[in-house]
DNA sequence: ACACAATTTGCAAACGCTTACAATGACTAA
DNA sequence: TTAGTCATTGTAAGCGTTTGCAAATTGTGT
């Protein structure tokens, strides 16, 4: 592979018998320039096929148009609906997106974290659950902002987009209560995490305290997000005698769903689903997922757009927005009829 | 958010009382160093908290440990698991990801490529069918190894890892005939894309006619891939009388078999379906997809690993990698009990 | 024609690091 | 000793831009 040569400001300034400074002018739009000179200047980049090195540009500006996305999994639908409402707003700004699989483990969460810093990113969009100390600290000590996008750290502090959590499950729990079920179940990820603990159980709790029925800790199931999961914790659910249970994902749900129906239970009629994430897992079953509807592009779009408000020093009147969810009534609930 | 005086490789050298070679020597592990002098380097950096900043290194050394990756779109779960695979290795090697969606757009295609360029990455993978000239041109152009995955140009040029497509597809395409179909249904994409034409189609054509039956382009179905085309072209593929289907696509397929379902057909008693991608999907439902078994996560893995072997101008022996494929027998074909 | 204000340009110093190449010092063998 | 070798360290020239400031050019009103 021969190096081929690219042409530099220098290339262009000379062919053009002008200063670096003024090449530089042009590039970048900046209006102190004459027409007439302008136009050369663009002809010879445009005769030389001149780039500007975006690594030397950084180097001098101190801006680097990049943004780092540190997420659990680029594989975990729910996580890259996000990712693309992020990438979506983050061309719209002219910056690129420096992506980062963690798989939640918190020490490949510090370290992508440290890593884009030291790749000068003008800032960070952090997803994962596992907000611990540790990672706090270091997000801290990153000079670039950082906004959480589906997330939540345990005190609330850091920029994040998010649904209401608790309102949702709480909405969730009611409506599965209102469908004559005294034993619902709850499914999340593992309670040290701040999502788990001070959300979804929150509004769990909310839900059943409403109905007046009491919390039976031996309804709460926590795994880990995926489908075969799903098919084992169905199986305690089964056992602990649950006719229904809210999911905080939809693999999960489907191999919850996917079980009961192996074992005789038919969906909805025996047990019904409220899954939390509706991705397209949702509507491509049959029957197909009753689910919280929550607006991941938009979390992620939103999310960046924040981000790039933070990163010119824009005022941002709500630093922990919560977007609107829905409902969205399909076949794992029994529905009324209108 | 005040600036964080972050230290340069300078303070540390003037700490220890060293020079900045000697700092750097260290920090990059050049042997070179006498260990006590190494030892006060290392101790002085971490009192500083020094981070080398990667753009300097960069501009200084012409190389970013940085790859790009051009994709369709993260949200499709087949290109998502490649990008897995990739970014794993990736990260194996210390290269950082710049992922860019183009939903398969040539102008952003083309854009992306460009912009990577600019941003002086070390190597590029691309994954996307529409490889027209523009698009090789300006990969012709650029500056740094390109290897295809999970794609492939027209003249089978560039460096790729792939699987073989055509035999695949034949060996699906004789399985369901073996199965007493004779309206044999193909849905692929757009037929401008090499993949489809000459490889896909191809496997089809070879698997009819080792079967004797004459090929009938009634029975070729073009959509793009998500899962309502799927809803929409099964209608078609109903009214044309095909009795089962090779599908490029799992969505698409799952679209297909839910309208079968839907309109009184059973899966797969009255219409046999085999997919192509094998992800999530295809297990996620009942019945579940008999799929070609694609080794996604693998094709990204050896492609990211074929460009580091060009990134640092290793011979590759072999330039269009084909990996083994399988096939999955599930729900949706008509087993023969072993 | 002249002083003065804009408007355009150029100069040159960063930015933080890598890397030939040169220099120093210590050690070895004769 | 003394030249000759290594091992270790330092010097300084880039890498390709941006940008504050000064200089040059042009235009304006009288």
């Amino acid at each position: 592979m021969q190096k081929k040569q690219t042409a530099t400001i220098y290339d262009v300034a000379s062919r053009v018998g002008v200063s670096l400074a003024t090449v530089s002018r042009v590039v970048n739009g900046n209006s102190n320039v004459r027409e007439s000179t302008k136009r050369k200047v663009l002809d010879a980049i445009e005769a030389l096929g001149y780039h500007p090195n975006a690594v030397a540009r950084g180097l001098a500006s101190k801006k680097t148009t990049t943004i780092g996305v540190v997420m659990p999994d680029v594989t975990d639908m729910y996580y890259s609906e996000l990712a693309r409402g992020i990438d979506d707003v983050a061309n719209m700004y002219h910056y690129d997106v420096l992506l980062t699989n963690t798989d939640e483990d918190p020490v490949r969460e510090t370290m992508a974290v440290n890593n884009l810093a030291s790749k000068q990113v003008d800032g960070i969009i952090f997803m994962g659950n596992e907000l611990d100390r540790e990672i706090l600290n270091t997000i801290a000590a990153v000079d670039a902002p950082v906004v959480l996008a589906g997330s939540l750290d345990e005190e609330g502090i850091l920029p994040s987009v998010n649904i209401d959590y608790v309102a949702a499950v709480k909405e969730a729990t009611e409506l599965l209560i209102r469908n004559k079920h005294d034993r619902v179940a709850l499914v999340t990820g593992p309670m040290v995490h701040a999502i788990n603990k001070h959300h979804r159980l929150v509004g769990y709790q909310a839900g059943l305290e409403a109905a007046n029925i009491a919390f039976d800790d031996s309804l709460l199931f926590a795994t880990h997000q995926d489908y075969s999961a799903g098919l084992q914790v169905a199986e305690k659910i089964f056992a602990a005698q649950a006719t229904a249970a809210v999911v905080y994902d939809d693999e999960v749900a489907l191999g919850i769903m996917n079980y009961m129906r192996d074992h005789g239970k038919s969906v909805p009629e025996d047990f019904e689903i409220i899954t939390s994430n509706d991705t397209k897992f949702a509507i491509v079953t049959r029957p197909e997922l009753t689910s919280i509807g929550q607006p991941k592009y938009d979390i992620g779009a939103v999310a960046m757009r924040m981000l790039t408000k933070l990163m010119n020093n824009e005022v941002v009147d709500d630093m922990q927005v919560q977007l609107p969810h829905t409902f969205e009534k399909r076949g794992t609930t029994i529905n009324p009829q209108p």
